[in-house]
DNA sequence: CCTATATAGTTCGTGTACGAAGGATTTGAA
DNA sequence: TTCAAATCCTTCGTACACGAACTATATAGG
């Protein structure tokens, strides 16, 4: 990744863009071996903290747009992550599993985020992680 | 956009790209009348601070994969807004300037980047928003 | 002069993003 | 009960992202 030109107008949308681009860069390496994007785990972490929960509500918990879940959810499925069930009590549902190939890899898939969070942190004191994390909470 | 619950994991890679697709969607709303996506408003905004760059160039300056800048200047030429030249010095380069219906909109275009900015750092304090953009910087 | 290497740009394949339209199902109110 | 409105999900169209392969041109060293 290129550093960022000196030269470029005084424009947070375009820091934010290229300090998310970044963050993105840096985890998408750090998840190639194991054949996933970052989308695709993102919605494990989702399950791993509501199992079963429906595609809506996993759109909903990841802010996630409808027809960009269901896209990477065939994907998922496709390569044996994830499974879909229909609900029994609404036919319009379908309630999402993590299958045995995500439990194998959860431990070291949620020490990857974590270890790909501290990398991109790694240049900020302790003060400036806990208040950059405020500032881009506070941001949404 | 829906608040992003409070329940996700203490994660500052998603933040970062809720925070970014907060700023993108509303700087793209802002730009849908103008017929330009975020990137289109980008490109005019480097070649405005450098005219007749090489696509090159702008990719660096505008930390764009090449890839996507080609996709992005072959739409831009063909909804008007920039036009493209060999240089007569090296033929594989191609230097790119912006065209008068460009010129006609750039002072209401760089008012609306500006007006963006605002808004998307409206919550924030002027000390906060100094700090944001130093974090930001310090991050890439 | 001439080939090896480097650089500029395009194209391809895969994976997001997201508005909009459409099909299936459920629910609320008459 | 019955139908209109709401909900869930998929599909389509357009626009990024970006690695990889490819073409064309340029430059350097022998």
């Amino acid at each position: 990744m290129a550093p960022i030109p000196s030269n470029i107008p005084d424009c947070t949308i375009f820091l934010l863009a290229k300090a998310y681009q970044k963050a993105h860069g840096q985890f998408k390496n750090m998840l190639k071996p194991y054949d996933l994007t970052n989308l695709q785990h993102l919605v494990l972490e989702g399950l791993w903290y509501e199992e079963g929960v429906t595609a809506a509500d996993l759109g909903k918990l990841l802010v996630l747009d409808k027809a960009t879940l269901s896209g990477i959810l065939d994907r998922m499925i496709e390569s044996g992550w994830i499974r879909k069930e229909r609900d029994p009590n609404d036919g319009r549902v379908f309630r999402i599993f993590t299958t045995g190939k995500a439990a194998k890899a959860k431990a070291e898939l949620i020490d990857l985020r974590i270890k790909a969070n501290e990398e991109l942190l790694s240049a900020f004191s302790k003060e400036e992680q806990v208040l950059f994390k405020r500032l881009l909470r506070d941001l949404t």
